[in-house]
DNA sequence: AATGAATGAGTGTTCATTCAT
DNA sequence: GATGAATGAACACTCATTCAT
């Protein structure tokens, strides 16, 4: 019935969903819908809360903690283009029609947002620790970073699920190098190469450009510069 | 009265925004507004036009010729930001409204903004050529990178826009670090340094100290490899 | 416009009136019902505003103060039911539906209907000052009798629109026996006659079943005992 | 189950209430209450017979015939006062709700009405015969006498609902001032004694002073004349 | 004997849209 | 050129009523 429900509200947007249509793709009655879910905007929130729960869980199933950062943002990216690839209309109701429609539902999903930033954040900072430099980010950049990384992520999303033939793993490797290198690393000719997918989780996207090794990355990673 | 239907789109959203309220804030009846712009429908694409319009004039205006690729891309941003700061209904339509509320909308809007991506891909071209390297950068490489630095524009853009006393300039700064440099550079301590306010085109952006050169940028930028 | 819901309110009652039933009694469409009164709850409210004051209009109109207190109180009475008879559903409506469906609307009704027992209450006052007699009654036991003498009043007036023959000088001549002179006094063969129909106000109702003079009902007034 | 319908219908209405109201506050499941009852009219329509045989049998029992006229019917009226303010949901379904919804539920009270009004005139013809006058009253003008005395009870127990502190042997004590006696001869100083608590049925209404004769009484009965 | 689960039909209300002037 | 007045169509929501068990 959620399932219904996200797909309408993903299509037609939240106030052109009709509970008629929802009840009727959903194979049910309207009564029914109002009997589980009281409200139109109540069967929203439910499908808001659905969604971003199933989104954090799968970026944070695909981010497995003993990797090093790096690797870890980058399965975390692949995860989350994934994910919002597989689910388009989920997507949509998160990011598009929860922010549009009511400081209610935005704040829902501001919520999980600023989880993710913060997760981003750790991230950096792990990264920073692992470079065995104490860079002089403060705090307040790095937040900033996660935003803008974040917020990257969720554009290039909707550009995936707009333009077809994107897989999530091109996704990620773009994003990968833009974010990890930088445009002035990429002029110089240095990459940040995505590793084997063997140690993707099994069943994530067929294909992917890149199959070389992971020395690179590696180099990349510890020192992208020198 | 395109005025009073941007204000009112972007704040109430599209089909929260009645006609009755427009035409209302714009001072004439109901009627005239059906007389100049069909429908709805129809008004709400003017709108989409005439903001998209003035925003990549906007840019472009912003982004002059004759500068390095960098220096273009840090002016187009920061007239970007600028221009979405002054005219937060207008993103609102664009980036929030115009996507959600049906597909000949988001059509509206995909266009334009192919323009722009299209252009930031000339901008990164550029710069690979500046380099006097020939980087091994293929075309949909490069489109990918446009598409990512434009996404993460756009999402700097909202975040500016609901986060107060973030200025033009800092989103810029921030975007230029990210996208330029890499988190890998940032990292290891290198950012890039926004040039001075002197070179900015006037009236974008009040006040502000004035200074010369371009030194700090301009080493950050040429050497962040060292 | 309210004619035909005072018709609608009156038949059906509150809630089974259909807001469309109304509008299509007027001639109407909904959406111009809901243009000049807001809601179904302030359409009733109207309609009760209307029949309230109509009602005590003609009952001010009808009881015209040159006269002695009971030929008041019989030409007030007369007019009353004259007009419940002619306006059934606006009585009904005041005087059932009203008062059955919430509070707000009784407390509408209660108001008027409290002026009118304070303007019987002056009539009562009156023919006691009238007797040259200042008796013991107190201010609280003429309000309990002005009371009773209402009620009675409403309860003939639904009982007369609901029994097929009755009119309004009928029943106001019954509650005039009924009241002044009362059951013992009529037990004895004790009655109050009408006065003639010359000072009626014209074209209330034909016929009436007194034509006599208006002796004996002075004689009865001035004491009614003895 | 009934009495959760009468409390129901009493106090939200025929159409505010709901029947998963009625089923919750009966403490059984909706099904049930379609089984012993068929629909909601029906069930409303037993509601209305038990309230109807449970009132007319409470007065019945309050007016014992061997007692003069004007002793019966005060002891009639004050059964009938006592009963209305015990189950004030039960008056309010006969007087209020059926009369408002519905002629099919109207005629139910209306039958019963019409059996207490034959039975008020028997009374007063009664009352006519131990006077040892035979009044020229019509069997017509008592019929409207009787109506006039029913509906002024009606009145006066709604009245005594509302009204904080009316106990029911003043609303008969005040009915019968206002029925036997008549405006005129309270005008003139003459009451209706109520008798003493005595002889009423037993368990009618806790406590009170217990006392002797009828003496007042009688003498105000059988002497209104003088 | 009793019910959890489900629905058809209808409610008040709104809004984009259009005439007659 | 401009509008006051009006509406058709739709929507969220509710409730009496009924199966399958």
């Amino acid at each position: 019935m959620l399932d219904a429900a996200v797909r309408t509200f993903g299509q037609r947007g939240y106030m052109a969903a009709s509970m008629d249509e929802i009840a009727e793709l959903a194979g049910v009655s309207k009564p029914l819908v109002y009997l589980y879910l009281n409200s139109k905007e109540d069967l929203f929130t439910a499908c808001i809360r659905r969604e971003a729960k199933a989104l954090t869980e799968a970026v944070r199933a695909g981010a497995r903690p003993d990797l090093p950062a790096d690797r870890q943002l980058w399965s975390g990216l692949t995860a989350f283009f994934t994910h919002t690839a597989r689910n388009p209309d989920g997507w949509a109701v998160l990011h598009l029609q929860a922010r549009t429609h009511g400081e209610v539902f935005a704040a829902e999903v501001a919520e999980v947002r600023t989880e993710i930033v913060a997760f981003v954040t750790q991230l950096i900072l792990a990264a920073a620790r692992e470079a065995h430099r104490d860079p002089d980010l403060r705090e307040r950049e790095v937040a900033g970073l996660a935003e803008a990384l974040v917020g990257a992520a969720e554009s290039l999303a909707d550009w995936a699920n707009t333009t077809p033939g994107v897989t999530a793993r091109q996704s990620a490797a773009t994003l990968m190098n833009f974010a990890w290198m930088g445009l002035g690393d990429l002029m110089a000719g240095r990459h940040w190469t995505p590793p084997d997918e063997s140690d993707e989780p099994a069943g994530t996207d067929g294909g992917g450009p890149h199959g070389a090794g992971v020395t690179a990355a590696q180099a990349g990673r510890t020192s992208p510069v020198r």
